[in-house]
DNA sequence: CGTGCCGTTGAAGGTTCTCAACCGTGGTGG
DNA sequence: CCACCACGGTTGAGAACCTTCAACGGCACG
């Protein structure tokens, strides 16, 4: 598969319609084509904002605070669109959880090449749009919620996006680890096993092995992950 | 002064040139011009993305989890742009930190109206990405700073907004409360007033009634401010 | 089969929260 | 003019939650 070809998901989803094929090879020249085995961190050149698509695969943009702290900033999936900043207060790291594929653009040249494109413009503004939103859901969970909401807030909002329904319940295979769940959250990684620990007992869900995850009782777990209640007054 | 004057800082910070006057009328249409007391909160429709312009002014962008607890998630000043989503898990509100007149546009609509100009489109981005950015660091303290990084992040990020360079020293007339910098930090108003003594009796700042802050040593506030080091190795 | 990493569980400790009292300021009304 | 009150900010003591430190178990891989 070439580039033009890994890249017309992308357009598609961006502008909800086959892109001209002529963008789509301008934009092919621009990107830089890699992929990462899984653990392994993009090769991002922090000199310049990026914007990288997720061809395939799943990733997790990491930030460092001093003295070797890492907060997960969000995690990505298949068809998502993550822009990087060239520097920043801390120091950013986008790193793959399964073998993954990706284009990375740099985003002035990007700019220029889609602003012919009010379509795949305000595409590409709305994902930015939904990333800045996700953004700040989490800084309510970081900033207000305890360990059993945050917990329970990042299993819902990943059933959303990578679980299967199946009847009442919701099945769930975590590309993530304990740890990476846990830099997520900003908690530690003992907090989020005994809050995993308690939802077993309780019987909102059921873990296999280390990624597989079947969530018995999805609404009780929405009710605990301490969002703003939809009220019947 | 007419909503199309208002409009013309925006115009010209987002594309970097004196706008189309014909784009300005078109956004003036869209624009629902409000100006909102200290304390009040803008009157926002939920039920549409909007976008809302700062024209003079600042404001805070509050969500509200379960229980009544609030988090700041994100201080804005004269010129700033916000995105204000239809409906999120939590629910947010824009209020007004001191009388601040604002220009609220739904976000589809807006979107129609710049599409044939990339410039503005683009600019608009910028800003998104921006706001993004922001909301990452800001995550990065939540989730892995303690309350003494907390604070002192928070006198940097300000002092570079609204401070006042004084040979080596900042001054700062911070139009929020206490708790508003409590509820943007994820702390206590309690924690927040105790890491301003200490950083008082510390030398690193003075304080002077409610909001005026003299930063007596910003490089060592920075460097408390848990930020990456950038290293001479 | 050994090794190493990841996840789980337990006990002790620390940072922040909660509750409470006090202080200073600004506005109001007698 | 001053007393009073309301509100925001400061300071202190105890409690709660999460972290830290430690040990153990299990699965994957060489």
């Amino acid at each position: 598969m070439n580039k033009t070809e890994t890249l017309e998901p992308l357009l598609t989803a961006l502008c909800g319609a086959p892109p001209p094929s002529q963008l789509a090879g301008h934009l092919a020249a621009l990107a830089q084509e890699v992929r990462v085995s899984r653990g392994g961190s993009a090769p991002l050149d922090h000199r310049r904002d990026l914007f990288v698509y997720i061809a395939q695969g799943s990733t997790k943009l990491v930030a460092s605070a001093s003295a070797g702290r890492e907060q997960i900033v969000a995690f990505h999936f298949a068809g998502d669109i993550v822009s990087v900043p060239a520097h920043s207060l801390h120091s950013y790291s986008l790193n793959a959880l399964e073998p993954t594929h990706l284009l990375i653009f740099p985003a002035s040249e990007m700019h220029a090449a889609i602003a012919g494109n009010p379509a795949v413009l305000t595409g590409l503004l709305q994902r930015v749009l939904t990333a800045l939103h996700r953004c700040r859901d989490k800084a309510v969970g970081l900033g207000r919620k305890n360990a059993g909401e945050r917990v329970a807030s990042f299993l819902v909002g990943m059933a959303e996006r990578i679980g299967h329904a199946e009847g009442g319940e919701i099945t769930l295979d975590l590309p993530m680890s304990r740890r990476d769940i846990a830099d997520s959250l900003g908690l530690t990684i003992e907090t989020v096993s005994r809050q995993f620990s308690e939802m077993r007992s309780a019987g909102w869900l059921r873990t296999q092995g280390r990624a597989h995850v079947r969530l018995l009782q999805p609404a009780t777990l929405a009710a605990h992950a301490g969002h703003v209640e939809l009220r019947s007054p």
